[in-house]
DNA sequence: ATAAGTGCAAAGAGTTTGCATGTTC
DNA sequence: GAACATGCAAACTCTTTGCACTTAT
């Protein structure tokens, strides 16, 4: 697959190495459509194989998957480090459901455009941004 | 002040005890209009006044007073958990520069109603949001 | 008098790092 | 076989908690 190529090159270029844990890891994250931290990577891992992973060795692999521009770090308000698949995926907004925990993923142009002349305003240069509104999605409203 | 009002109230009616170490952090925390960590406020006591406050009582403290609405959190990209006033400040968002670390605060009615539609979309019931744009700040881009 | 608050130090959670060993190139 | 990766455990950072002691009501 495409991502693994991208992987490769980016290992090749930076003098390091294709190890069977990097491309399992991989694998793992790919498969998860989640916004997974590094302990759930790990864990997954270890139910779906056994394997002997060490959780160091997951933290540091995903910190190259953003390197390489596979996966994106996310902050909540929870304290811990999510990822998100990033190749391949235009930019994208959050809404984070506060009584199931879903991640629902919305993208609006007219806001971005609001954004950038909110910037203009102030003098400011946008690099990126994030925004994610909480609040209770609509399945969890019936019941 | 009226801030001490409030927090005497909530105090009060929560069976809290008015104490010299509240009432000193919460003069503290009013008196920076930075967006200070507990850390930081601690060391500012420390500083200024030598007070024996102890980080925990800081952190305890910093707490209330999100609780009774004077202050709020804000976490950012860094992992440290970071508080701004809240009470009398309407709704604002933030422009964060990455090369000087000032926080802008902005606001917009015209993305926060098309945050509202986008919600609706989706059919979300939004409680709250947030949103940061980061980049550089019209001055650090003169330098 | 009693319930709550404080400071300290210890414990936690999440993440990073040092090091001996194992793997890739 | 040299350089890099790994797993483990220890270290680290930020935050919370347990406890003996103090303070506000």
């Amino acid at each position: 697959v495409k991502e693994t190529v991208i992987l490769q090159n980016y290992l090749a270029e930076h003098g390091c190495k294709i190890t069977g844990q990097r491309r399992r890891i991989l694998e793992a994250f790919l498969a998860t459509e989640e916004h997974v931290s590094a302990e759930e990577l790990y864990r997954k891992l270890k139910e779906n194989e056994g394997s002997g992973i060490g959780l160091a060795t997951v933290y540091r692999t995903l910190k190259l998957l953003c390197a390489s521009g596979l996966a994106r770090e996310l902050q909540l308000t929870d304290g811990v480090i999510r990822y998100e698949h990033h190749f391949d995926h235009e930019h994208h907004d959050h809404l984070v459901c506060l009584n199931c925990g879903r991640y629902i993923e919305v993208s609006d142009p007219q806001i971005e455009a609001l954004q950038e002349q909110l910037a203009q305003r102030n003098r400011f240069r946008i690099l990126h941004h994030r925004m994610e509104l909480y609040g209770i999605c609509g399945q969890c409203q019936e019941t």
